[in-house]
DNA sequence: AAGACCTTCAACCGCATTCTC
DNA sequence: AGAGAATGCGGTTGAAGGTCT
């Protein structure tokens, strides 16, 4: 939306010169233009426009009388473009003096900065502009008016609002920020960098010398990174990202400078992209390829899951803990415990992807629940506050979301009338023997290291991938199959490492298992007793406290992958969801009733 | 219909840096 | 070299319009 001042220069050509003393023709032409704006513009122009004469007099009180503050008039703003005219820009404590008008050179200068050159470009962000914000956000983090001059036409101020109100939105979504690519852009180009010569971090900058390099990035931002770079060998561990683990890397991330990722719902960052952001690890940022380009390879399976919306999601619901704190500039890597990324579990729950109905599937509700990261900062929409039962007997402790309050009723209410359901502890005891074990020994599987529960150790829920998973060319009798799964890649040694007294078969289940968010899900679910096909009312009731963003955000994936001719579904085609959550994820694409 | 709440954006403020004398 | 002015930058605020209840 473009203010009532900022269409007066929208009416001036950017070639338009402003000639010598022709502030009666500026105003003509000025109310001209004001006439052709909204009416509201209209209305707030009025509203806080004195009349000409009023402005040109100073308003409250010219020469040595207080400046002039608030919004500026279209008469002011002729005075300036006059004066810019007449003796160009610079000196703006000057302005005062020689054009009578009221104001502060500080507020001449933003003025005309902003609103009144005439190179400005006016209207909303395009796609483009939008996602070379976010390329140069992600290199520079908060520097708007570096981002500015990579943006012709466009000022720091209106690119600081846009980006303020997009971090607003993400956050309010429990959304990441950046889109993977671009985090593994940027912080390939950290690399670059810190290769390239010494103490580029903590050197302190001049702030116009690094004007004259791109990837002089914001050196906090990537500090975090740098100190995690051995983690990050070669491009392929870069796939190698744990979808959770990126989320709590993200979500632990969420307090640090500029390159953070306020929360979770990976898939829908598409949503706030507008342009349809594809993981192109290694590839240019400025040639993102679009998601049908994934359709036919083997990202194309990946994104057929409904969680990995893109082949980037697809990577990050992969298990590498080296790059998810990498890429998130996280200080999370640094502290080395990716438990204390609580505030993922809402995104965790919000996002309850593609839930496969697995009987076979055992759970402790202590145990999942308590893998579960809370969300205690990212997402307030969906916090709830701890129960006692889900903090309890963690390591880390995590917090309970709403979805497990749910759950967790629906637990009770369930186990009061029928305890027929596994019970977690007889999982949880394979769960906690496995990750004990591997606890000293992993580095890379964070997941393990923070003894999550919710990993795949924690029972042999092998038969939902295989069974369920609708994941095309991934035989069920392969279940290995998701080693092969590209982008998919669990690091095998650090399976090993991890469960080096389990064998073989469960070690490939559970790296296959592990690599589906909605396995994991599906036994967070199914482990705390809710059943698809016979909770229904539960699953929808949690839709509908899931509450109108996830709706949201379904739809603008689903839009956008009509758009793009890519499907998260099963089936290649799946155009027609219901968009309610609920009925989303288990509809029935996904998990037949 | 009205009030509450949310979103957006122009403008301000304070600080840091650069320039000028 | 140092002081003061000028400029630049980023964070924050408040008003206005829009949306929701």
């Amino acid at each position: 939306m473009l203010t009532t001042l900022t269409t007066h220069t929208k009416s001036s050509k950017p070639s338009e010169v402003f000639t010598n003393g022709a502030i009666a023709g500026l105003l003509t032409k000025m109310s001209n233009t004001t006439s052709e704006t909204t009416n509201e513009k209209m209305s707030r122009q009025r509203k806080s426009s004195p009349s000409v004469e009023e402005a040109i007099s100073g308003g409250n009180s010219c020469g040595g009388g207080p400046l002039k503050k608030g919004p500026w008039t279209s008469a002011e703003d002729a005075l300036l473009v006059d004066y810019v005219s007449k003796h160009g820009e610079g000196n703006w404590n000057a302005v005062q003096k020689h054009s009578g008008l009221s104001r502060c050179g500080k507020s001449c200068r933003l003025r005309w900065a902003n609103h009144l050159r005439p190179d400005l470009k006016k209207g909303s962000f395009t796609p483009e502009e939008e996602r070379t914000i976010i390329e140069l956000h992600a290199k520079m983090g908060n520097k708007w008016a570096r981002m500015a001059a990579e943006l012709p036409g466009r000022t720091d101020n209106e690119i600081k609002n846009y980006w303020n109100t997009r971090i607003k939105r993400l956050q309010r979504a429990g959304l990441p920020i950046y889109p993977p690519e671009i985090c593994v852009q940027a912080m390939n180009e950290s690399q670059q960098s810190q290769d390239m010569g010494p103490c580029r971090t903590g050197e302190k900058r001049r702030p116009d010398s690094s004007q004259e390099n791109d990837f002089d990035i914001n050196e906090p931002v990537f500090e975090n990174i740098a100190l995690n770079q051995g983690l990050l060998s070669c491009p392929s561990t870069v796939l190698d990202i744990s979808f959770s683990s990126i989320i709590d890397e993200a979500v632990n991330s969420s307090h640090t400078l500029g390159f953070m990722i306020p929360a979770t719902h990976t898939h829908t960052y598409l949503q706030v992209m507008d342009t349809p952001f594809c993981c192109s690890i290694g590839s240019s940022s400025n040639t993102l390829p679009s998601f049908d380009q994934y359709e036919d390879d083997s990202y194309g399976k990946l994104g057929q899951t409904f969680w990995s919306s893109s082949p980037c999601e697809a990577d990050l619901s992969m298990n590498n803990t080296s790059t998810v704190g990498v890429l998130f500039g996280s200080h999370a890597p640094i502290n080395g415990n990716s438990c204390s990324s609580e505030p993922f579990s809402v995104a965790r729950k919000s996002e309850l992807p593609s839930l496969q109905y697995s009987s076979s599937h055992g759970g402790s509700w202590e145990k999942l629940s308590s893998s579960l990261p809370s969300i205690e900062s990212v997402d307030t929409l969906i916090q709830t506050p701890l129960t006692e039962q889900t903090q309890s007997g963690c390591p880390s402790e995590r917090s309970s979301g709403l979805l497990e309050a749910i759950v967790y009723e629906s637990e009770s209410l369930k186990n009061s009338k029928n305890d027929s359901y596994p019970r977690i502890s007889e999982t949880s005891i394979v769960a906690d023997d496995v990750v004990e074990s591997s606890h000293e020994t992993i580095h890379g599987a964070k997941w393990a290291a923070c003894g999550d529960p919710i990993s795949p150790l924690s029972h042999s829920a092998a038969s939902v991938f295989f069974d369920y998973t609708p994941i095309s060319g991934s035989s069920s009798d392969d279940p290995h199959s998701a080693e092969t799964m590209p982008g998919c890649k669990v690091d095998p040694e650090a399976i090993n490492r991890v469960s080096p007294e389990s064998s073989r078969k469960e070690t490939a289940s559970l790296q296959s298992e592990y690599l589906r968010p909605d396995v994991l899900l599906d036994s967070y679910w199914s482990g705390h007793g809710v059943r698809f096909d016979k909770d229904r009312s539960i699953v929808a009731g949690m839709g509908q406290l899931l509450g109108d963003d996830l709706i949201c955000e379904y739809r603008q994936v689903d839009a956008l992958t009509s758009e793009s001719n890519l499907s998260f579904g099963p089936a290649s085609s799946s155009p027609a969801w219901d968009h309610t959550p609920a009925a989303y994820r288990l509809s029935d694409h996904w998990v037949p009733f």
